[in-house]
Formats: C-alpha cells, structure tokens, sequence
DNA sequence: TTTGAATGGTACTGTACGGTACGGTATCAG
DNA sequence: CTGATACCGTACCGTACAGTACCATTCAAA
C-alpha cells in the first residue's frame, strides 16, 4: 500500500486530518475556518494548503475517510447464511444493535449534519456518503436476506425492500432525535428499540410454521 | 388576533419573512445573507433590523411559522375513533400517506435541513421544532392509537411506542434519501412504501380474528 | 395641511474568512 | 558538507458579512 516507514511530511499530513476531522465536526464545515485548524493541528496554514490544495477538498477527503470508519464495525459483521435460519432472530438482532449503536455515536451525528447540511454545496460528496454509508449497509443485509432464500422470507417485493423496512424500524426515531440533538438514546432504549424491531419484522416475514399466512 | 386592516408596518414586515423564508430555505441559515433578504424582499436593512432585531431572531420566528405550515396538513387529519376499527387500515394509510407526502415536499426537507444543521447554535430551536414537528404526529397518532382500546392493539409497549413505529416504517429511507438530495421518492414510491408499512404494522398488531398469535 | 413616525437608499465600521507571499529554518538525500 | 525540498511563522490581500448611521422621502393620522 505505502511506504512503512512514514515520511515527514506523511506525519505532517495525518496530523492536519486528525485536528480538521475534529473541528469539522464540531462547528460544520462553514463553521470550521482553516485558521481554528491550524491552530489545532500545530503549524502553518501553508502546509494545509500545499497538502489539500483547498478547504473543500480537505472537507471532501475527511468525509470520506468517515463514512468508511464509520461502516467499518457493520461491515465487520459477516452475515452467514451457513449459520442456519434459525438464527435469523439473533443474527438480525445482532446486526441491528450494530447498526443502531453506530448510528447514535456522536462522531456518526455529526458526520450526518454535515453531509446534510452541506449536501447542497457539495452533491457528490452527499451522493458518495449515501452509497458507501447508509446504501452499502442496506445492500448487505438485502445480500444476507436475499441469499437465505424464498423459503424464509417471501420474495415478494424483494430483499433490498425488505432490508430496508428492517433498518427503518431499527432507527426508529432515535436517529432523528439523535439528530437534532433532542436526545441520545440510551443503551437500554436501544436494545428494546432493536428487540421490538426484529419482532415486528419477524411476525410479518417468518411466520411460525404451521400458521395462518395472513391474506 | 390582530387588526383586520393591515397597518403598513403589517404588510412591509410579511413581505420581509416572505423573502426570508425564501432565501433561508434556499440557502440555509449560515449561507443567506441578510443583503440578500433584502434585495429579494425590497426595501431597506434598517427595516429589516427594525422589525426583528437581529438574523437570528428573523430565524427563529420563521422556523416556528414553518413548523406550524408543515404539520398543518397533518393536524388536520382528525383521527376519529367513531369509524370502527375495520377502517384502521384505511385510516392508517391515508395518515401515513399524508405525512410521507409532507415529508418530502422540498420545503420540509429544507426545514429539516436548516435545523439539522443549525441545532448546535440553536438548540431551543431544536428542540420545539422536534416537539411541535415530528413529536406531535407522533402523539397525534398515540393518542389515536390509544383511543382504540386494548381490544385492537396490545397495549403492550404503549401506544407511543407503537405509532413510533409506524412512522418510522413510512418514512422507510426515503425521507433519509430525500434529506441527502439521493432521491425524491415518486409518488408510486410513496404510495407502494405507505401500503408496506400498513401492511408490515397491521400483520403484527391487528391479528386476523381466530389466527394463531405468535408467542 | 401639518406633523411625526416608518421607510428607502446608501454609505460606513469592524470583523472574520479563504487563500497567498515570503523569509528564515529544519529535514533529508547524495 | 551541500543542495533541494518541506516546513513554520507571519504578514498580507481581497472579499463578504452583520449591524449601524444618516438623510431624504413617503405615508398615515390629526
């Protein structure tokens, strides 16, 4: 990949996305000023500007970097279909906590308000965090559901629908709550949040054999 | 309320949250400059500042006045009990149709967008537009829900909860989506989303008379 | 018609920001 | 040791912004 041995100005680097990655997230990127992240990261403004080139660009490559290590801890979870479908319940759960855990984290909140808030001065970067981030979470799980087969789950408005019923009802309103800054769920209210979730989605999709099927 | 004959105070200080309003959804509340309120509204600065003090301030009053446009429509949804409860399905689906339209109508999402992203430098903000917004639908429901008796619904969780999570199965991603310019959900999304929800909800909720409860 | 308040137009102040320029200094390869 | 390159510190430029000051004009009430 790179060089093991990092360079000087590799260091000078990481250190100047580590100290913008924090003050971005906690003013916005129009609240952020490059001044505040000089300040921050030690240094000089010219080595920002000689390694980013622009504020923008500094913005777009922070964005990116996290969307992926905010995806990392559920991209982590493998979704098996070795396990068995028994385990859907569990695996579901599991997943879900994941998901929800990661949704509610103060880094993923405001990683969230500046995408949204900058989505119209920066559209690609918005398209880009929607794809490899919220995207690419529902696209595993319709992966997983889809490949368990139509004897489980019912084929009917396919795996990708489905998933993303699953990851709405996970959310519910803590994320929007979350969001605005009205409440941070607690631990307790998450877990309940992702049991009901998976109950709810359960007693639609994988009726106990030998049951009516509704309709 | 207030003189049936508008002064020309009246009228100049509409005119004015009419340009704002405008400029502030276009632009959010950091990008629009008051100059720009201005040149849209016509007229002077000093009337601006005359009647609302500072941007903040004109802000804030106009996010209130937005709340109350947004859920107007909703609000005037009045769940009555008196239709019996075979109607609940219909009932659901006009509701949820009606707060999935609001949802994504542009000036919703640029509402939630300026919250979203001005909630750190206004919480107060915040925190009504949650309450007045999002959080009456969803007591509005509730309350309908609750109405309803045991008969029909377990009263397992509350009814709260369980209105929570019917909306959050309308929203599904498309409000996410739409929030992050991804995509405006088409009607015939909306739509086929509203009909899932009610479908997903009642399957667990409203049992079919005779049908075997899970668990 | 007169009088006082509200308005329009414009110029202004102070400040903050993104980005650049430049001289002096540290680092590292040859 | 020598040269080239990257870095630091700081000063600077142009611009944009929120908010104020001032005066001529317009409006509405008496």
């Amino acid at each position: 990949m790179q060089s093991p041995v990092p360079t000087r100005g590799d260091t000078r680097r990481a250190a100047i996305l580590e100290a913008a990655t924090e003050v971005f997230m906690e003013l916005g990127y129009a609240g952020a000023s490059v001044d505040r992240i000089v300040q921050r990261a030690g240094g000089s403004k010219g080595t920002v500007y000689r390694h980013f080139g622009c504020k923008a660009d500094l913005f777009a490559e922070i964005i990116t970097a996290l969307v992926a290590r905010m995806t990392a801890p559920i991209e982590h979870q493998r979704l098996g279909v070795a396990d068995g479908a028994q385990d859907l319940a569990a695996t579901l759960a599991r997943f879900g906590q994941t998901y929800l855990d990661v949704l509610v984290q103060p880094q993923s909140l405001a990683l969230y308000r500046m995408v949204i808030a900058e989505g119209a001065n920066f559209p690609d970067l918005a398209r880009v965090f929607y794809e490899r981030g919220p995207g690419q979470v529902a696209t595993q799980l319709a992966d997983y559901l889809g490949a368990l087969g139509g004897g489980e789950l019912p084929a009917a408005p396919g795996p990708e629908v489905v998933a993303r019923e699953f990851l709405s009802l996970v959310r519910s309103d803590l994320h929007q709550k979350a969001l605005l800054g009205v409440e941070i769920p607690s631990p307790d209210q998450r877990a309940s949040t992702v049991a009901r979730a998976v109950a709810l989605f359960l007693a639609r999709y994988q009726p106990v054999p030998g049951a009516c099927v509704g309709k």
